[in-house]
DNA sequence: GCCGTTTTCGGCCCGACTGTTTTCAGTCG
């Protein structure tokens, strides 16, 4: 399902292009219309960052409080809810075939030549730039040498074999394998990722690796590690906040430093380039410009949630559904990450294809808790389970088996088209359930999630008292940062959890507290941060 | 196009690389 925001968004990105590959301008910097193109790139951007619908925002007058739209975009935008179409859109993109501009991803194929190709070649796809890459007539177009041709042709080949992003755990491995190989090179505290990798994003387009030199001929690495760090790490939108405002003072910054004039003031720590331009360090995973710098003025920037903090998993799957290991292996894995408790919070009796228990199954489960607790075995366990809220918005256990429990996960997991809102509503304003489990339902890159209103679930979460869930698996991370930020901001509390389904699961905890992180969340804001004692008188608070 | 403690006009981040146009345009991150 596509979103009104993200069809506006792609057509703004659309009419970006086309302005850039129509613009007489040669440096997109300098002139106005490269400025237009920016201003349309940016707005595109805040539109797909929005969790808002945009029919709801217009109705609400809110369109022009999104950055980035003004006057002349609001209308644009107004006028595709209205119509379905956009008439600058229209006009920007006539007589340009779409499959023309998806060749603007290309490394090397910008707007200029891409223009050059389609009006003196005829280029209008992959096939066709293949093609007119062959024929010798190539080599008459203004600025194309032979140089420019291998690598465009390079660029095609590589097209054909395309990777798209990739998500944090293969990122996180080709980090570790390329951080390894460093490693005996340089200084060990000479290697650090950067990008949106270090920024905790939920997919990762390419690995940036910042590493310093100990060659004096290249003197400005320790002079220059802090900015270069910064400038890395990004996002392009932070970044170029910043630069704003140093300019602003009369400073520059770059990735070799904060300049006054000619003299380098500042670069050393990424802390001495913020302080420089009067700023705190912003944690990478708040850098992307959506507030971050507003918060710093007010004061309120946010204390976020470590993964130090994180007292317990709690949900957590064994081989009595369809986990891989058993209870007590389980345990072993979060006594190795220090959680004080723990909840095992197995399938319900509809998860079939899942070994979901039934009611005496885990009624028994109930009672080999109560050993364990009794023995004082470690982590501390509590009584869970995760429910399937039904097709029907029924829960999978009665009344009196639920109230046996602790804490009770109430997640869909079938008919994901089926009045899922209302099926979730149901489930929050049920007085023993506690979680609601990955509440969209997505899988990342390969399944929207359910046909659901999360705006209508956050509210009721917060009306309810109820805790809603970050998954941590990595394909997941669901709620999402942005969903997540403003499920907090509507004061409900968020529960981080792995899902775990294997013992080196546990480890997932990592993603779900950058997403939380990302999701501006404070230890506050995370019940896995509090005691067992603590989490206990909670959960028992919401059955009153 | 947007936006405002340089405010309704005139700004808008910065630097590197590449190839080729003998002084710089296009592209990228």
């Amino acid at each position: 399902m596509i979103t009104a925001a993200e069809n506006v968004a792609r057509m703004f990105d659309r009419i970006a292009d086309a302005l850039e590959m129509r613009s007489m301008c040669s440096d997109k910097l300098k002139g106005e219309p490269g400025f237009r193109v920016n201003a349309y790139r940016r707005a595109a951007r805040v539109l797909r960052e929005q969790t808002d619908e945009l029919a709801r925002l217009d109705a609400d007058g809110r369109l022009r409080e999104l950055p980035g739209i003004g006057a002349a975009l609001a209308a644009k935008v107004r006028e595709y809810l209205a119509t379905g179409r956009m008439k600058k859109y229209d006009e920007a993109v006539a007589d340009l075939p779409d499959e023309l501009f998806r060749l603007l991803d290309l490394p090397g194929l910008g707007p200029k030549t891409l223009k050059l190709f389609h009006e003196r070649l005829g280029v209008s796809d992959l096939a066709g730039l293949k093609a007119a890459l062959e024929d010798p007539a190539v080599a008459d177009l203004p600025g194309m040498g032979p140089d420019r041709i291998t690598n465009l042709k390079r660029s095609v080949r590589l097209r054909e074999m395309a990777g798209e992003r990739m998500l944090l755990n293969e990122a996180r491995e080709l980090v570790e394998r390329a951080v390894g190989h460093l490693c005996p090179l340089v200084a060990p505290d000479a290697v650090t990722p950067a990008g949106s990798y270090r920024r905790g994003r939920e997919t990762v387009g390419d690995i940036d690796i910042l590493v310093a030199s100990d060659d004096p001929e290249v003197n400005l690495a320790q002079a220059a590690w802090g900015a270069a760090l910064q400038y890395f790490t990004g996002s392009e939108d932070h970044n170029v906040r910043l630069r704003g405002i140093a300019r602003r003072l009369g400073l520059k910054v770059s990735e070799y430093g904060v300049f006054r004039g000619e003299e380098r003031i500042a670069g050393r720590t990424e802390e001495e380039v913020y302080a420089a331009v009067g700023l705190p360090c912003f944690p990478p995973e708040l850098r992307e410009n959506t507030g971050e710098f507003e918060a710093a003025e007010a004061g309120s920037l946010p204390e976020l949630v470590r993964l130090e903090d994180i007292k317990a998993d709690l949900h957590i799957h064994t081989n009595r559904s369809d986990g891989s290991a058993p209870l007590e292996a389980m345990m072993k894995g979060c006594r190795a990450r220090g959680y004080t408790h723990a909840a095992v919070a197995d399938h319900s009796v509809s998860a079939h294809y899942a070994g979901g228990l039934d009611r005496d199954r885990l009624l028994r489960h109930c009672d080999a808790v109560d050993e364990w607790n009794a023995k004082k075995r470690r982590p501390w366990l509590l009584k869970a389970s995760e429910v399937d809220i039904t097709r029907s918005g029924a829960l999978d256990f009665p009344d009196d088996v639920l109230a046996r429990l602790d804490l009770v996960v109430a997640s869909v997991h079938q008919g994901f088209r089926h009045n899922v809102t209302e099926r979730i509503c149901a489930a929050l304003a049920h007085p023993l359930v506690h979680i609601i489990g990955h509440p969209s339902g997505r899988i990342i890159g390969k399944r929207d999630g359910y046909a659901v209103d999360l705006d209508r679930v956050i509210e009721c979460a917060a009306r309810h008292r109820r805790i809603l869930e970050i998954n941590a698996f990595y394909g997941r991370l669901d709620l999402s940062d942005t969903w997540a930020r403003k499920a907090r901001e509507a004061g409900v509390r968020i529960a981080v959890n792995t899902d775990a389904h294997a013992i080196e699961d546990l480890d997932w905890m990592r993603y779900g507290l950058l997403t939380a992180r990302r999701a501006w969340l404070e230890k506050k804001d995370v019940i896995n941060t509090l005691s067992r004692t603590a989490l206990l008188k909670l959960l028992r608070s919401m059955r009153d």
